[in-house]
DNA sequence: TTGTATGCGTTATCAA
DNA sequence: TTGATAACGCATACAA
């Protein structure tokens, strides 16, 4: 990078990181005046008030974050920790939450966490070292610890993409075993009986496990035994959904309806579907979870769960926005999610 | 949220948040001993270390990083805006990014700009007066005001996805212009002489602007008018990629090839196409660019530029780590985007 | 090896 | 309406 080099040659000396200091001397008032102006304008007169404005300009001037932080003890920030920034999955409901963050005026950071707990510990520690007024964080599998460490911070937070109501947290989501459940039944219910799960490591991740006893209660209102259900654990990612499936169509006997634990694992379980010359949903049904984009385009299109991602987005963000203000925490919400029919469910070969 | 109630039936006050004076009394030291024995351990005895640790442990004592970094003036911490979270475009480059960053125990402070130059100076700042040290930046087009904030803060940043040696700022990236060239050459060379290009806005976005000169090298080179190129300029995503297809399939003549610029709006285009029963390639050819995941997997798997993600992610890394240690700026990077072929470009049907 | 004291850039309380 | 000045929590130069 190049660097300007220090120009003396006009009378204004570039200050690095110009203060409120600096800009107070400039322009004729104390540090005091400077700061209301910026965060108080309406008790200044206006006269100074522009006086101090074009200082600010002048030398371009920024707020310390920390030293504010410090002395104001609200930042104006509010913390997110996403399982991965990878794929869709919770791109659309990030999204939705910064627009109503920012519509308050309030800024977002985001980290991911990789679906490692122990990351995402770390992360929340991060975050609310730099000062986040509340978090989101996506389910409810975590240490004691980190929940102790939030509680005796004091920090507010929801829990998104679940929705459970014999947990005492505020959450906001949907009830991810019932929505796989209904989905299951229409698998069940076009015929299937050879049933495989692909879907994410079931450790420490609520949804998975959420939507995997999803399937077991279909099988048992459909009267199959549960225990024949195969599954593969695996990240989520295209590839790994393409492997998984290779791996599924080399046993015996071949599932003859693959339900994936989201749209990613089906999409790559699609493909490979395909490219081993199968037809779908002729010869072998796939189905999806969460409903992004990509549901709609790969061929042919996925029979998945919807999501209510941008609900519970914008959602999110108020019941945060509130507990920030110190209202009391509401309830938790329940959002729908509901199985949405495209085309690679189909009957049973058999 | 449930909050625990005060409660003082054990002796320790339970404190909110706890300072490096709570944990100084508690283990019965100074302030500055405590303070070694985060940052500098070796100094401190073994003894008291532990003892303090052990504080720290009991009181969850986590330092306050507004505090920290204004006492220290250094964070530890990096910047990166990119323009959009919403699709992988730039997620497994990030992702390279932050692991090479982990590595080197730096934090990683991300946000997303919407492709809107204005947000991006918003965030430029944001992230600046929290203390990032150094930032990863998407491109060149902005404005000078934000380069000047940048040098008189004299914060080291690199510019990636793009290359471009004429430009005085360290960048990583490839030739945008250069690849998409190529491909469009490949096209042509396949027998295209009717072409259109949807593309992301122009405005604002160098990238967008070097791959559409590109296509307009190309049918320099081969000799054709490049005024007879259709262009649409749309926002990046499926849906409008799908929509833009559709407005030059209801002109005249129709395009037998599109190159889009970016594998999203390809996808969409593709989908479009198959659903309006034209097969790709046989009726029309469709082209992406960037080589992101979904490229493979649609139908049929897109011809595209591959771009070097996790070569730039991690280069960048190192470029500005070194730049922290206020080595001298290297000169920028040139890395190669090659075309891959696939299966959405096919011969002119006529 | 440890402690004391100072300063980092803001906000906010109190006077003027 | 404005100005001193005391926190805020931490790192570090300097003493001990």
């Amino acid at each position: 990078m190049k660097m300007a080099p220090d120009s003396d040659q006009n009378t204004q000396h570039a200050t690095v990181s110009p203060t409120l200091e600096d800009v107070a001397e400039r322009s004729g008032v104390s540090t005091a005046t400077v700061s209301r102006c910026l965060n108080n304008p309406s008790v200044v007169s206006e006269k100074t008030r522009s006086r101090v404005m074009e200082a600010v300009k002048a030398l371009g001037y920024a707020p310390n974050f920390g030293a504010r932080a410090l002395a104001a003890k609200r930042t104006n920030t509010f913390g997110a920790i996403i399982p991965t920034m990878e794929n869709a999955i919770f791109a659309r409901g990030l999204q939705a939450f910064q627009e109503e963050l920012e519509r308050n005026g309030i800024t977002l950071l985001v980290a991911s966490s990789s679906y490692s707990p122990e990351l995402e510990e770390k992360q929340i520690q991060s975050l609310v070292a730099r000062g986040a007024d509340a978090l989101l964080l996506i389910g409810h599998d975590r240490s004691p610890e980190t929940y102790e460490f939030l509680e005796r911070r004091q920090i507010p937070y929801v829990i998104a993409w679940v929705y459970d109501d014999d947990q005492s947290r505020t959450s906001i989501g949907f009830d991810n075993r019932k929505a796989m459940r209904a989905l299951a039944e229409k698998v069940l219910d076009s015929g299937h009986r050879s049933l495989a799960l692909i879907t994410a490591e079931l450790e420490g991740n609520d949804r998975a496990r959420q939507r995997y006893e999803g399937v077991l209660d279909a099988m048992k209102t459909r009267g199959i035994d549960p225990t024949i259900l195969r599954t593969i654990e695996t990240h989520y990612s295209i590839s790994n959904g393409a492997n998984a499936l290779k791996t599924l169509l080399e046993s015996n006997p071949k599932p003859t309806a693959v339900l994936c634990g989201n749209d990613v694992l089906a999409a790559g379980a699609l493909s490979q579907a395909r490219s081993q010359g199968l037809d779908v949903p002729g010869d072998i049904s796939i189905t999806g979870f969460d409903d992004i984009e990509i549901a709609e385009i790969v061929t042919p299109p996925l029979t998945t769960v919807h999501v209510p991602h941008r609900d519970m987005g914008k959602g999110a963000a108020r019941l945060l926005i509130a507990m920030r203000n110190g209202e009391e925490a509401g309830p938790s919400v329940e959002l729908d999610a509901i199985v949405v029919e495209r085309d690679s469910l189909g009957k049973s070969p058999c």
